[in-house]
Parts: C-alpha cells; sequence; structure tokens
RNA sequence: CGGGGUAUGGCCUAGUGGCUAAGGCGCCUGCUUUGGGAGCAGGAGAUCGUAGGUUCAAAUCCUACUACCCCGACCA
C-alpha cells in the first residue's frame, strides 16, 4: 500500500491522479469535469463489463439499448426524481439549426425512457417479469469532478426490472446486490459494506436504495454500486399497470440497479502503491510482461526464447512481449510496474543457461526463478494467489480501520483520526440526528443495517439524542 | 459560487527589472550499451496564458480577463 498515511489530504489526490495519468488509464479531456478514457483504462472496463455480463445473464438479464436524449418532460413525471435530478441536468435546446419545440435533457440515467417504453410493453403477468439491462454513458453535470470517481460523463451499467410483486422486486433487488459484492470481492479483490442507504441519501425516486460501499486507503468510503427497490413509483408515474392471476389491474413493481466506472477509480485506489498502480489479475489487461534481457553477443538466441514463450503463454494469459530495445530493463521495469502488470518474467542468459527464467510479482514485489517447464502452471498459481493476497490485505486494512462509537464523543474522535476509516454507531434513526453527525464531523451514512438484538444486552441508545436506537450505521467520510 | 494555487518548447522546471530566456526529460541522427529508470557526440523545438498599463528597458512590477489544479458548497 502507498505510504502517505501521514500527509495531506492533498497528497493523496495528488498520488491518485499521477497514477491514472502516468499509467496512461485516462486523461483530462477538453470539456470540463469529463475525461478522455485511454485503451489501458478502457481494457479494465472492457474486462469488468464481460464478467458482469456473465453474471446478470445467468440470473436470466437481457441487454438492449435505449436513447440518450430524454424529453425533459418524462424526467418530470416522477416527483422525487425530477426534484433530485434538475439541477445536474445537461439540456438540448437547439437541433437541425433551430430551437426545439421541446427541449430535450441528455439522460442522467434512464428510468423514465425506459419505463415510458414498458407501458407499451407490458400487459400482462405473462409479459412479467421484464429483466432487462443497457450499458450506456450518462451525463450529470456536477459542480465538482474527479478522474473516474466523479465525472461530468460516465460509462455504466443499468439494470431495470419490472415485477408481479412487492416480493419479487425486492428479491431481485438483493440479488442484484449480492451480484455486485460478488463481482467487487471476486475480481475486482475488493471487500466491500453491503447495506441500505438512509431516506437523505436513497435514489431520487426509489422506496429503497441498497449499496456497495468500499473503503479507501486514505480511510474514505466510495460507493460502488447501488441496486433500488423502486415501489410501484414509475409504474405509477408512467401509468404501467398489467392483469394480474387474478385477473385484476395492478401496477407493476419496480427495480433500478447500476455500476459504472467509478470502480476504476475504487480499484486505483484500494490497491494501488508508490510505484504506481496494482491490477487484480481477473481484470488487468496486462497479466504478464516478458522482459528479454540482451546483449549483442546473446540477442538472437535471448530473443528466440522470449518469442517462445510468448507463443506458449499467450492463448492463457493476457501477455505482453516488451522486446524494445531502445529502452533498457532497468527502465521497462519501473515503466511496467507503473502500468501495473501483474507479473513480470525476466528471461536473460543465465535464465536460459539453466533452463528457467525469474518470475516477479507486482503486489509483493517478491522474486522466484521458475523452471521453464512449469512457467505456465506457477503462472496461475500466482495470479491466484495474487488475487487472495490482494484480497485479504485490503480487507486486512479495513479491519484495521473500523472502529465502534458507542458515544458521540468517541465518534467526533474517531473522525478526527488520519485515516478515520469506518465507524459504527447506533441512532435513533432520524434526519436531525444525520444531518448534525454530518455538519459537525463530515461524516455521512454510508450503509444502514438493523440492530441484531443478540448483538447488546441492554437497548441501544443514539449516539447523539440518547433515545433509543432504531439502527446501526456504518458511518464514513466519503468521497 | 466561495477559499487557495498554477500558467515559460511535447512534459517537468530555473529565471523576481538589464546582453541572444537556462536546464532536465522526451524527440531526431550516429556510435556504444542492456540483470533496477544507460553513456557520449551532434540536432530540431518558445511570439514566456490573453489584453492593457508602469518603465530607457518586463517572463519578472501593476490591473483586468481566461484556463486548469487543489480544498469547500453540491452530488443516484
Amino acid at each position: 500500500m502507498a505510504d502517505f498515511i501521514t500527509k495531506k489530504e492533498t497528497d493523496y489526490s495528488q498520488w491518485y491522479l499521477d497514477i491514472v495519468l502516468k499509467a496512461e488509464l485516462a486523461d483530462y479531456s477538453p470539456i470540463k469535469g469529463s475525461m478522455v478514457i485511454r485503451p489501458r483504462g478502457y481494457a479494465i472496463w472492457e474486462s469488468m463489463q464481460s464478467h458482469l455480463d456473465t453474471l446478470f445473464k445467468d440470473t436470466g438479464h437481457q441487454n438492449a439499448y435505449f436513447p440518450l436524449l430524454i424529453p425533459e418532460a418524462f424526467i418530470a413525471k416522477e416527483a422525487e426524481h425530477v426534484e433530485g435530478f434538475s439541477p445536474e441536468l445537461a439540456v438540448v435546446t437547439h437541433a437541425g439549426g433551430a430551437p426545439l419545440e421541446t427541449p430535450y435533457v441528455i439522460r442522467p440515467t434512464s428510468e423514465t425512457i425506459i419505463w415510458s417504453m414498458y407501458k407499451k410493453w407490458i400487459q400482462s403477468y405473462r409479459d412479467l417479469p421484464l429483466l432487462i439491462n443497457q450499458w450506456a454513458n450518462v451525463v450529470r453535470w456536477e459542480k465538482r469532478t474527479r478522474l473516474f470517481l466523479r465525472t461530468s460523463e460516465f460509462l455504466w451499467q443499468e439494470g431495470h426490472t419490472a415485477h408481479e410483486s412487492k416480493q419479487e422486486a425486492v428479491e431481485e433487488t438483493l440479488r442484484i446486490l449480492d451480484i455486485y459484492r460478488r463481482f467487487l470481492e471476486d475480481y475486482l479483490a475488493i471487500p466491500v459494506q453491503q447495506g441500505r442507504k438512509t431516506k437523505l441519501e436513497k435514489f431520487a425516486g426509489a422506496v429503497d436504495t441498497y449499496c456497495v460501499e468500499a473503503l479507501m486507503q486514505d480511510g474514505k468510503a466510495l460507493q460502488m454500486g447501488t441496486s433500488h427497490f423502486l415501489g410501484q413509483n414509475f409504474a405509477k408515474a408512467f401509468d404501467v399497470r398489467f392483469q394480474t392471476r387474478q385477473k385484476e389491474l395492478e401496477y407493476v413493481w419496480a427495480t433500478s440497479w447500476g455500476v459504472s466506472t467509478r470502480m476504476i477509480g475504487g480499484l486505483i485506489m484500494t490497491h494501488s502503491d508508490n510505484k504506481g498502480l496494482v491490477v487484480p489479475p481477473r481484470v488487468a489487461p496486462t497479466q504478464v510482461v516478458i522482459v528479454p534481457i540482451v546483449n549483442s553477443e546473446n540477442k538472437r538466441e535471448v530473443l528466440t526464447e522470449a518469442h517462445k514463450l510468448y507463443d506458449q503463454l499467450s492463448p492463457h494469459y493476457r501477455t505482453v512481449l516488451d522486446d524494445d530495445d531502445t529502452s533498457s530493463p532497468g527502465f521497462k521495469f519501473s515503466e511496467w510496474e507503473l502500468r501495473g502488470s501483474c507479473l513480470r518474467i525476466e528471461l536473460g542468459p543465465r535464465d536460459i543457461a539453466k533452463a528457467s527464467a525469474m518470475l516477479v510479482r507486482r503486489d509483493s514485489g517478491v522474486k522466484t526463478s521458475v523452471p521453464l517447464i512449469h512457467l505456465s502452471k506457477e503462472i496461475q498459481t500466482h495470479l491466484d494467489s495474487m488475487h487472495h493476497d490482494m484480497y485479504h490485505k485490503a480487507k486486512t486494512f479495513v479491519d484495521q480501520h473500523t472502529h465502534r462509537a458507542h458515544s458521540y464523543d468517541e465518534f467526533k474522535q474517531l473522525c478526527a483520526q488520519p485515516i478515520s476509516g469506518y465507524i459504527i454507531a447506533d441512532w435513533d434513526g432520524s434526519d436531525t440526528v444525520e444531518t448534525q453527525i454530518k455538519e459537525d464531523t463530515m461524516a455521512t451514512v454510508r450503509v444502514v443495517n438493523s440492530i441484531d438484538p443478540h448483538d447488546t444486552k441492554k437497548p441501544a441508545r443514539c449516539i447523539v439524542s440518547g433515545r433509543p436506537a432504531t439502527a446501526r450505521g456504518i458511518f464514513a467520510k466519503s468521497y
């Protein structure tokens, strides 16, 4: 992990931005607040897409596509939705060289355009459940942006489902939440907290918002994915009713859920170190880089061996052979560490003499000499253990920075720590207390979970008001 | 929208009133090199963010503007 623990907040920001820019994942774009995702960064996104698509399709979801522009009036149909999104809409007022009679907004999310179509598609319980996902870009004109973490335009997937019953929709909401948790842990090696959002933090238009949260190395939380139970709000706003099995007419029950390119930012902030990017093996664009070490005498022999090795490995691993002879091995080592290649294979005369290669891990820096005949198998073993080691390193960090606050004084003291982390506290569930905590300490409720009655012998009390506590929250400062 | 900062070749920086704007990285040419960011020699590349002002003289001082970055406000 990076050793900026004692440094200031701005240094952490700079460290993060340096990695994004120097590892060539993204760049500032000419449009303020939006970024250019460069090929190396996009490859991570493609990898995420492919894994998530599999998880969605395995649970019966299908991909579709809806328009970028949404009639402004659609947004206004759901009261909370319009209130929540209005301040951050980009509006198209002119087209074809003339003012438009009715303006369009660039989608900040697609609930409204999708539900306008669902009205046509859903008549009977036979049409349900309708399980659709879309890969798209959306625009939200935020006041403050940061590469990957909050850009005015970003890429995401948004799922939109319609169900016969409340229970089925709630189950779907939680099923997706669990897919997100599994994806983050099993593919990105990022441990997460899952739970419900408070009324103040939930999605504009949802009945309940659930989310997965991760803890960054500076002790701030980052929301990595959300899954909303929408109740019948959008069905009512767009008048989507269906004939039930009992021949009655009822509004359908809905969910929506999404994860975005923000996950790339979360991945960087969770795993990377002072040498640069560290990418978990299952999504890494480059899993193995082969660096041949040549001199004028053995050049041909070493390069022949290196190419043989490349041919052998590249069908199984995302492999790069760096045979550029204008830069030195030392330069390449540093360069590939910065770019986050999982494993480096050094192949030089000494190695070839004993029919082996030097294998170096990005996460730990540990070097092992491996016989060439075992190399392919060894790589798999190392990639697997690298994933587990990265997960456990991150998990240990989270555990070390998770504290329980029994009083407000204790809470405030924990918030004042350089790396405040998660603070678990009981409160009365009121907006007033939540707001006060935010004003006093900058910490917000990341997720709410119900209080396990077996956990405390005496009834839980709100740390601020002293009233009986109704909820146990995980609080943190956040991005 | 507030607070702070920056603006000099493709990138990073030096230059705080005075001769032809300096250096590093990168780039081009050639040679030599290659096990942790190689070396030597030569070369190309800048109207010093924009506009105005002060002065014999401005990259440097003053004013305004613009852009970007950081911290807030805001933010499924």
